[in-house]
Parts: structure tokens; sequence; C-alpha cells
DNA sequence: GATGAATGAGCGTTCATTCAT
DNA sequence: GATGAATGAACGCTCATTCAT
């Protein structure tokens, strides 16, 4: 047991230096060598724990996953009603954003390693995939006591998705083209107001 | 003039054969073996049109840039009112998606190459703001009509933007995530009741 | 034989093109480019004229070859006494280094070239011994007439030799090392005073 | 410590196969494939000890510029008077020549690099002044003991140097222009003679 | 377990040479 | 004659991976 946590320790050393190389020195510049520094560890070290430098990439992409769902469910503790949810997964969401950039520049790092058949899009795509579940079940919430109209449950997990990536990709180009806030502010009046009246659609 | 336009011709041909590898092999794996195979040139002849590998990247950087707005702009030819405008302007982009797919690939092929101060960074940026800027001139074009409500005309565009985008990167992992029709429908109707009506934020 | 004529100004067009790079750019970065370049003929054109980059240089040093035997040799015009002509002969050769950079600069390139039997080294030994056999001859004019002793004739030209081009390579790189001019005083002083004076040897 | 020596040993290994290398094949012949077939090391390795080319060739300039004074000091330890230094100084540099022939065929082969400002030049400079420095302290300890006049101590050592040189290079290209002993001997009787008894220039 | 020396395939790039125009 | 587009072998160098210590 011991043994085995030792090792786990050692794994998420090396993965958590694999990510600072990753936002420090960007995707294409991660070495074998990059990590060992970072780690401290010897290259022949991360070896023996990692059979490839894939395998670490794999790995970091994982622990990508489970801290943005983490991040993100930090931010439902509080919510009471659905529409506090929802609320709280937008804002939630843009506030991970400001507080957690080196996962997304990690996240949006493998999004460009697109290649047929690979590994990383399977996970990639499970990881979107998760995060529409869970703000689809927020949505269910409030369909459940009447607040939204129940005809856009399938499509807005990927709108909200799509904003809360799609406005953090133009932020890390240009820190001056909006103001985050009130852009999120924004978004939250038209999403929650089309959710709750609009039933013609 | 002859000889400028076969210069360009081959260049031309450079340039797609780097997309296609882009698209094939991911951003990654191109190579300059890979470009050369693809266009049917040797490396040396690729040399002679391109003083290096990251000039033909530019290169392809730029073009997409150019097909974009081109592709984006036929959709409004026939537009006549503001609200047809912004419509088209919607619908267009994420037929673009669809039709377009080497260029949405490559495009964000290129926004995870984000590297501390590189050429690449600028021009994404330039191309951002491009963006933006043409979805604000229709709204502006609505304000003046009196259709939509002034208060967001800063906070559109980043917002469609980012739609187009999130959305894009979503549906090339998983085709079966969503219906993209269906969301684009839903995405227009919450945009626009929202322009329309709204004057409460 | 006008044709030849042509055909021979062209020649010593990219000969000298090329004795420009080897002073301007350092032997190893002549390029057929920068040969190109700095003759205003096309790459195709020079090929024409010599079937190889070695062909050109070895048309270089034969030409410095011949340069340096007009330039020493226009030394000893006015010489009457054999004292005369060797003293011009030493103190020509060390004006030839000051008047004459790119020509010593350029043998002493190839001298670098050594390599087990290449055509160059033909030439170069060559051209070492046709510079001995000329400050012979200005020794044995001296035996002749009584003035100098007999018994360093074969000695004295590689010696003469010797302290041309090592004094030139010194003062090549490092220019204040020695007063060149005050050098070259001794040096006659030293040469003449032997060889009139000692009989020992 | 024995890390290091090791470390130490295998730079050797590397510099001394590139000497190889220059020395067989020619200056401009010399390729890091060249110099890993010689010193039986992949090419990975050397560049594991050596970041570039570049500086493996500074390394074996450098230690040609040590072995070259440890060479000719080897001569000086039996000289009695300056007399005897001098003399010493001058057979043993041409003794030098017969000895290490790799030695000289690697300094000159860097005389021919002279490109503006590059750091060979600062070597080969440095190299040259120190050798004029040891020479002109035998020089100096014969003008406290009265042998030589006191006028020359600034142009001789030049002079020494350029005949070491000069000849070395004769005589690389033809070993049958002249006997180098004897030269040698005329030189010594020539320079001695003028030393001391020379008083007018 | 941990190290880093060693390997070698593969990279981007250069350049003498060829040849269609 | 003259051009420069095209070729491809060879270059210096990088780096994931292996393995003796």
């Amino acid at each position: 047991m011991k043994r085995n946590n030792q090792k786990e320790g050692r794994k998420k050393q090396i993965r958590d230096a694999a990510l600072e190389c990753i936002v420090d020195l960007g995707y294409n510049n991660v070495t074998m060598k990059a990590i060992s520094d970072h780690s401290g560890l010897s290259k022949g070290a991360i070896h023996h724990y990692f059979k490839s430098k894939e395998e670490i990439l794999l790995s970091v992409l994982n622990e990508l996953d489970r801290r943005l769902y983490s991040v993100v469910d930090d931010k439902l503790k509080d919510a009471k009603t659905s529409e506090d949810y929802l609320t709280n997964r937008i804002r939630g969401s843009f506030d991970a954003i400001n507080s957690n950039q080196p996962l997304f520049v990690g996240l949006t790092a493998f999004l460009a390693t697109v290649d047929k058949n690979n590994e990383y899009n399977k996970l990639i795509k499970k990881f979107f995939s998760k995060y529409r579940r869970l703000t689809r079940r927020g949505i269910e919430k409030g369909l459940e006591e009447g607040i939204y109209n129940k005809l856009n449950l399938n499509h807005m997990p990927s709108i909200l998705l799509a904003l809360v990536f799609g406005l953090e990709m133009q932020w890390r180009f240009d820190k001056e083209a909006f103001e985050i806030d009130e852009v999120v502010e924004v978004i939250e009046a038209m999403v929650l107001n089309f959710l709750k009246k609009d039933s013609t659609v």
C-alpha cells in the first residue's frame, strides 16, 4: 500500500512537471529533458514510472479532466435552487478560467494534437461529454421544478461549453479584447432569459 | 508577370500541401518531408519558395484568415435587413464549419502553438479581432435601424465568435454529441431574442 | 578569336567574384550562389564556363599565383645591382602584403584545404617552388658578382618565403603585434649582413 | 571526481578524433559523422559532451595551443646560458615540426578560417602572442647577460615565429624542397650572429 | 530505485549540380 | 548563351528511449 502511494506520488510529481512544461514552454517544446529538469527526477527515473512520453501526456490530460471537474464542482456547493445552480455553473466556469489558467492552457494544447485515431482524441471526447452531462443535470433540475422550458435540454450544454472554451481562447490571445466579467454577465442574462421565457423555438 | 504567377502558384501548392498535412497528420506531425510528399515537390524546391518551415506555416495561417473571411462574407451577399445580416452571419459561420473543415482544423491547430511572443500569436490575435469587427458591423447596422438595443455592442461579437469556435471544437471530437443544425437554430433564437427585447442588462 | 576572348572575359569575371567571396565571406562560406551574386551571372551561366565549383577555385588559385608573380616582379624593375635586387625582393614582398591583401588572404585560404592528394596541393607546391626559384635567381646574380658567399643558395629562398608568409599571417590576426616596416628593416639588415659577411656556416 | 575524469576522458577522445579528421581529411571535410567514425562514439554521444561542432573545434584549437607550448618548453629544460636558451628555442620549434605534424597541420588549418570577428581569430591571436612572449623572454635573458644588443627585442620574436610557421608550411606541401635540418642551422647562425654582433640597425 | 551516458532515427536546412525553357 | 527552378545527398543537431552501473 505504502509502495503504491509512493509510486503514485512520483507519478504525480512527473505529471505536474509535465504540465508546467506545457504551460511554460508550449506543447511543442515539452521534452523529456525539460520534464526531468522541472521534476527534479532523472530521465531514467521518469521512464521507470511511465513507459513513454506519450503515456505521461495522456496522464496529464486525464489529470486535467479530473481537475476541471473538481474546480467547477466547487462552485456548485452552495447552490440552492436550479437557477442558482445554472448561474453558478456559468459563473463557475469562467471563474475557473481566471484561477486555473494552466488547466485551460494545458487542455487546449491537447486540442491541437488531433490526429486520426489517437488516444488523446478519445480522452478529449470523454472530457467534453462529461462536462456537457454535468451542465445538463443542472438544467434537468430546473425542468423538474418547472423553471425552464423543456425544449433545449440537448442543446444548452453544448452551447455553454462552447462559450467557456471560445471565450477563454480569445482572451488568451488578447486580454484587452473584452472585459470578461461583463461578457459573463451578458451571457448569464441571455441564457437564463432564454431558458425561462422562451417557448416558441 | 507570368513568372510571378507561376511563383505564386507554387507557393499556393506548398501552402495547400502544408494544410493537408495539418489536417491529415496533426499539427505536430507536419514535417518538411510530409509537405514534400503531399506537394509532390522536393524538399529543396520547397525551400526555394519559403526560406523556412515557420514561414510556410505562417503563410498557411494567413491564407486561412483570408479564406475564413471570404467564406463568411459569401453568406452575407443576399442579406437585406440587419436582422437578415446577423442571421446570415451566424448561420454562415456554422455553414462554414461544415463545408470547410480543413480551414477550422487548421485554425485551431495554430491556437495550441501559443508560446510567449511568437509570430503566430500576433496573427491569431489579428484574426480574432477582425472577425469580431465584422460581426460588430452587422449589429451596428441593426442599432441604427432601431432593431437592437444598444447595450451589448461590445460583448456580442466575442460571444458569437466563442460559439462558432467552441462548437466547432466539440463537433470535431464527437460528431454525435449534438445535431449542429438544431443547435444553430437555438443560438439564433437566443441571440436575436436577446438583442431585440432585452434592455435590462 | 573574339569568341575565345569573350569566353576568357567571362571566366575572369567569375574568378574575380570568387576571390571577392573568399576575402569577404571566408573560404568556407563561398557558395555558388555567392559567386553568382558577386559576379552578376546566374548559377547556370557559371556552370557553363566552369564545370564545377572546384574548377573555379583551382582557377582562382592559379590566378593568385600569376598575380603574386607580377606584383613581386614589379618591384624588381629598377634594381641595378644584385644587392638592390635582393633588397627589392624582400621589400617588394612585404609591400605586396600591404597592397594586395586579397591576394594573400586568398592564398592562405587554400593552405587549409590540404588534403591527401588533392589538386590544390600540387598547385601550391608549384607556387611555393616558383617563388623560391625567383629569389634564388637574385642571389645567384650576387654570387656571380662575388657579393654573397655561396653556401646558402639553397636555403635562403625558403627562409625568405617563410618570413613573408609567416609575418603576413601574424599580422593578419593582430595588426598591433608589431610595426611591420620596422620588422622588414630588421630582416633586411639581418639577411644582407648574413649573406655578405658570413662564410663560416 | 572519477565522474569528472571520465567526462574529461571522453572530451579528449572526441578532441583527438577531431584533430585526426583535420589532418586526414582536411579542415573543410571535418563533419560530425567523420568525428563520430574516428572516435567510435555516436553523433549523439558527441553532442552530449560538446554542444556544437564549433565547440569541439574550439576545444581542439585550445588543446593545440597547450601542446605546442609544452612541446617547445620540453626543449628548454637543459638550457644553461641564454644563448643555449635561444638556440634551444629555435631548434626546439623546428623539432616540434618534425615530431608533431598533426599539431602544426591542425594549427594552420585554423589559420585559414579567418572570418570577420570569429572566436577562432581571438584564440589564434592569443596563441601567436603567447609564443612571441615566450621567445622574447629568452632574448631578454641574453640582454641581461650582455650577450645580445638590445635593439631588436620587439622584432625578433615575430621573425622567429614567422620562420617556424613559414617553413612548416612549405615543408608540408613539398618535403623535397629543402633539407630542414640544414635550413635550421642556417637560421640559427643568421639569427645568433645578428643578435650578437649587429648594433648598427 | 535512480542515474545519465549512449544510441540512432529523424528533423530542418544548405547547396553543388542539372536541365527545361 | 543564359536563366533559375528543381533535385537530393549531406549537413549539424535534437531527443525519446535504452541500459550498464
